[in-house]
DNA sequence: ATGGATACTGACCAGTCAGTCAATACGGCT
DNA sequence: AGCCGTATTGACTGACTGGTCAGTATCCAT
């Protein structure tokens, strides 16, 4: 037996793929560079992705892929409070974002202009996906007068999703450039929780 | 007198190049359609900018330089409500977001890696002094007690500030490719400032 | 051991684009 | 009109990179 398969060369390839997309954007990404990271030739990611386009969409998919359906699950089965749900929501993209997985959201945002197949992908399978699991939880907790009355619940689940992305987004961007602010995860997440319950119960 | 002057040209290219740059990211746009765009010749931005790179930082400080000021003045002497100071910000970001130099943020955020200086200057010029705004803005309001007391007044700015970055982007980036929701201004301004209100009030 | 299949390599090609520069158009001035 | 200086042009070049492919290495079955 081979000490390594194929399959595995496609996720390296993948991974490494992901991690300088994110960090250096698509455009300014040499497909040598990916194939070096990745610690092999440059001819082979052609071998498993038919170009540099079918590559990133490939990232794109396989990261998103999996830890949406879990939160589903969350949402309907559960059985605690409405904040603890939310909670848990939050606990939930806490641990996607991260994973090396959490960069994708930076680089969707970047690059939906030149890709209008993966955004409109990336918008039906995780945007509104995802919004959609706030609105529940919403909705859960105005019913069972957990939460105070929602004007505009869909605006609101918004709202309350974009610091979630934003923080995602900036920890990868200006976060290692300003010196001046040291808002580590928890910091952040305690804050955000904190804001969110303050604006939410009666 | 000649009906265009160079000044107007460097304004016109720096446009063209923003706009381009915020939809295409600064890799994939090509100097030959920043001068298309902007009716020149594919030399004349050689003759205003030293290369490239140099554009995008013109483009940067410009788009970002005159605003802020403005939003300082309104924080010192300002004499109603802290929530109408807060409404006044938010007015303030509104009204920058939605003038092409909106697009800013988009492309700080996507190309900070590429250009650690400019994601610096960014930072202390403009994430830095917009967010010691909304600071203030709290400090003042929690002295008054107009708002509740905060735990960590910082923290909580960011929080506050980020759906605001992050709707400029989405705007520019997901939302056409979002066939399900329409989102507009008006929409998620109102939903905005009646949350963070609902989180502030003592 | 030999043949063949699969995994992988890296030199090479063709297209693209940042950046240059000699030539030109134009406006003002005398 | 004729000159001068400035604004502008666009063909060109050199470097770089996406993508190809002929060839090599490695393993397995017979």
């Amino acid at each position: 037996m081979r000490t390594r398969r194929p399959a595995d060369r496609a996720s390296e390839i993948a991974r490494a793929a992901l991690d300088l997309f994110v960090t250096r954007g698509f455009a300014a990404t040499k497909l040598e560079d990916v194939a070096k990271a990745a610690a092999v030739s440059k001819g082979l990611p052609y071998v498993y992705f038919k170009n540099k386009e079918e590559l990133f969409k490939a990232v794109i998919t396989e990261a998103i892929g999996g830890p949406l359906a879990d939160a589903s699950d969350m949402v309907d089965h559960f059985d605690g409070s409405s904040e603890d749900l939310l909670r848990g929501l939050v606990a939930g993209f806490r641990a996607f974002e991260e994973s090396p997985a959490g960069g994708v959201v930076k680089l969707i945002l970047a690059e939906a202009g030149n890709f209008p197949d993966v955004a409109r992908f990336f918008c039906a399978q995780f945007d509104r996906r995802g919004r959609d699991l706030f609105i529940r939880a919403l909705q859960r907790g105005v019913h069972r007068r957990e939460f105070r009355t929602i004007e505009d619940i869909e605006a609101t689940a918004i709202i309350i999703a974009q610091p979630l992305a934003m923080f995602s987004v900036w920890k990868r961007s200006l976060a290692p450039y300003d010196p001046t602010t040291l808002l580590d995860g928890d910091r952040f997440y305690t804050a955000y929780l904190d804001f969110l319950f303050k604006g939410l119960r009666p």
